[in-house]
DNA sequence: CAGTATATCTCGAGT
DNA sequence: ACTCGAGGTATACTG
């Protein structure tokens, strides 16, 4: 990892045109290649990037080209060296994540009577011709339902479900199947447009269902 | 602007939980008080951040605590420190940018006649109760045309101009609305889609629109 | 490789 | 304060 401060004006040219008028800012160069801009705010995003795999080429009239495969350019004109360090990192061992939506999906398949008393699960990422239906199960009647998991549920999450609810209901063995659009927290637009296609709303406690999946774990 | 190469350990809770095990890293901390982790790999996103507002405490055990106003927590604990430095900055000039959905829109509006002889446009920015429709107007019969503009045509686009063609229909004084989607790229499975639903495609060449606008401007 | 869904998305505009 | 849409979204995952 490099790290330079420097007066620099930056231009890229790729999926736009944006240029950075001359300015003190922090350029990091890592260690796969990538090049970011950085001023002094915001935490998250760069003034302006290039994403691995690239190349940077440092011309002699201070001027630092980076470009890529789709041949996207990020130009960099150096005039004034302020700092310029290198160290030594190695792999980083990675995050390590708890909460998302993938484990609320576990943790209510392992749970089904959450939704009510009599429910089965069918299977998890159950497949389909458009991409998996996070959950597929019968509810105390034996009617098969689609869940639909989201950590927030809006609109896109009930478009998603109504695509697989249409697919779904074509097909002969599983017709008639209901929908439920399962999220920590619903937003009203989405709720009404869910309720409008017939499709249930739950809302999910994650404390609770993990508290209850604790509860399990500790039997054994 | 204050660069921080060290092996530390962070855990962060908020809207996850997440934890990194001791690695060195580069820790960020910006003049808006914002702090951010990264690893030697990847331009765009830091392993972990926490966006300003937010207030860093430097405790005297090597731990280091950034919170927010919303009770998010960001806990580095310092290892090793490897390199210490800071330099002032100053307010950055920001970036131009060109090419975005905007400029697509404003060009398109311009020409007309790009989509078909006798076309005339009814207004941008088209307002209805789920939001503005990018473009409303006429065709050379008179009938009412949505267009929904997007720089990659994708599924998402679709169902977007749906929903307004649908709600647009129920005008009396509008209806019968016909659709089209216009994209630099559209994305075979948004043309099914959109196809499927009796509205058409048109592919915009941004730099053929950019270069009549051109054209017209030298008129002056 | 393309297509899809997710994200501590971030960010800005409008209400 | 909240919602909605856009992003050079980036990134991971699946076929």
């Amino acid at each position: 990892m490099r790290l330079v401060i420097a007066r620099c004006s930056v231009d890229y040219a790729g999926r736009l045109t944006a240029h950075l008028p001359s300015a003190p800012r922090l350029i990091l160069v890592k260690a796969d290649g990538s090049v970011s801009v950085h001023a002094d705010d915001r935490a998250y995003k760069p003034l302006n990037w290039m994403s691995p795999p690239c190349t940077l080429k440092e011309g002699d009239d201070q001027r630092w080209t980076v470009e890529n495969k789709a041949g996207e350019k990020l130009i960099i004109t150096m005039e004034e060296i302020l700092h310029d360090s290198s160290h030594e990192l190695g792999v980083d061992p990675g995050l390590i994540k708890d909460g998302v939506e993938a484990h609320l999906q576990e943790l209510l398949a392992d749970r089904m009577e959450t939704l009510g008393e009599g429910w089965t699960l069918i299977r998890r990422e159950f497949p389909t011709a458009i991409g998996p239906v996070d959950i597929l199960c019968r509810d105390a009647d034996g009617t098969t339902v689609a869940i639909e998991i989201k950590r927030r549920g809006e609109i896109d999450g009930v478009e998603q479900l109504t695509r697989y609810l249409e697919l779904l209901n074509r097909d002969p063995h599983l017709a008639p199947v209901k929908g439920v659009f399962a999220a920590q927290e619903i937003k009203p637009q989405a709720r009404v447009l869910a309720t409008d296609r017939g499709i249930d709303c739950v809302t999910l406690d994650y404390n609770a269902l993990r508290g209850i999946e604790d509860d399990k774990l500790r039997l054994f």
